[in-house]
DNA sequence: CGTGCAGTTGACGACACTCAACCCTGGTGG
DNA sequence: CCACCAGGGTTGAGTGTCGTCAACTGCACG
């Protein structure tokens, strides 16, 4: 089989500094799969036949529910392994739908593979464990941050977004990022978002184009992460209220 | 070595069935902990030594916050393996404390005895995984409930963690459990979740004694937890509508 | 006998959710 | 070619849930 995105497959952590013969045990039976904006990589509810490893783009990790309310329960980005919890438990399902956000690039691999060559690699299981210590810190930094304002919210899933990019240009999220991705990801109303992302588009702390987004003003971003959050609200903040006409500077 | 509490521990899924040797093995260095109500078993912020098995009782593992506000990331009832993932990483600090609700025994196992016989071992990752598996499930189950309304969020958290102790009495949570520290592992008010459950207290739904919750009509608080969240809040119920002015068509 | 913790209750108010419009852009089919 | 639609973004009005503040009870403990 042949790779076409060996060179940044062999970027990643996870594969670097292998020797060929533990590399090619590792990808035995992989597939890249090259996905579209929105398109699904696993379904939730199917069988977990495969794992999958992020190499380009982010998918988003979507919990499906009755009805329209999903919870986006992780981005996936560049490093990041997924389903990969389920390969040790036979004909487990996924529990998430896993869906590209932006040209994405994935390295899906047999769960044969899995038992063979990865259960069974000690620095491969290391590397597993660090990756599941993040996801979970993630989801336990989000569980203490329930009672902060939904601007402090925001502020710090974009940050955190945007470090997990680290690398190349600081201040911009390369993946198409809608208002509703990031409602459902914090557990809020599309408007509410809206309402503060547009005040701070006013204030010029950012910028959208095309649902990339770009932080203009790191430090005010900053601080509302840190957030006294007694002070500052987010949407209504300090403004002096001048009758501003309007004007869209896009 | 000597274990007072063998049996106990010997019934635990993670130790069932196996030899005495690979046991032995497994045990080796570890140290029986017996631990009042409140005491802390790791301190947020020390170096990770040494991780645990929940043998009986449980644990609320808290992220310290710089004030007042502390969360509760988890309770580790018996079975729970805690702070696993910390072993991997030389050096790692506890990134949350652990402390005993009510008379909890724990075996403590140091990190050495991990890299020796935990980390090699197949059948012990399987079980690690089921185990890390089952707590992100409930993270991102309760990530998925920010938006329903209080009530739900408690007769959910309720209803768990009375099915993890699963057999013997089916109605009854045999931990202290304060409200504060729901409140606390729902990220709420204690005000808000008194409100809430004093109201099932009246209704003669639960009924607390020194602590320990008892549910009296479990049919109620699981329609609470199904939650038709449009037509029940919990605190004030169905009650009579007295010709409620209300009319929202919808 | 004071202190501290758990539980309780009431008043008040704010943040954010719901509902209902509306604009703009891009794609699709008549 | 234009009408229509869907999806993303935006805004305003109204309202409800829940957090904050404050006071008070009962109990265990030293």
């Amino acid at each position: 089989m042949s790779l076409k995105f060996l060179p940044q497959i062999r970027q990643l952590e996870l594969f670097k500094d292998r020797s060929p013969s533990e590399f090619e045990a590792l990808v035995q039976g992989a597939e890249e799969k090259v996905l579209k904006h929105r398109q699904c990589l696993f379904a939730a509810g199917t069988p977990a036949s495969a794992f999958g490893v992020v190499v380009k783009g982010a998918l988003k990790l979507v919990r499906p529910s009755s009805e329209g309310d999903n919870t986006i329960v992780h981005f996936a980005t560049p490093g990041d392994i997924i389903a990969a919890l389920l390969m040790s438990t036979p004909g487990a399902e996924y529990p998430v739908s896993s869906i590209a956000m932006g040209h994405s690039i994935v390295l899906k691999i047999p769960r044969s593979t899995y038992a063979a060559s990865w259960f069974t690699n000690a620095s491969i299981q290391k590397c597993f464990g660090g990756n599941l210590f993040t996801r979970m810190s993630q989801l336990q930094a989000q569980k203490a941050m329930v009672k902060a304002p939904l601007s402090r919210k925001i502020a710090t899933q974009l940050v955190t977004l945007i470090e997990r990019y680290s690398g190349e240009n600081e201040n911009i999220l390369p993946i198409p990022l809608t208002r509703m991705e990031i409602a459902e990801s914090l557990g809020a109303s599309v408007e509410s978002v809206i309402r503060v992302m547009s005040d701070w588009s006013r204030k010029g702390y950012i910028s959208t184009t095309d649902q990339v987004i770009e932080i203009l003003e790191m430090d005010k971003i900053i601080e509302i992460v840190k957030g006294s959050s007694r002070t500052k609200n987010g949407r209504s903040g300090q403004e002096q209220p001048i009758e501003l006409p309007q004007f869209r500077q896009r």
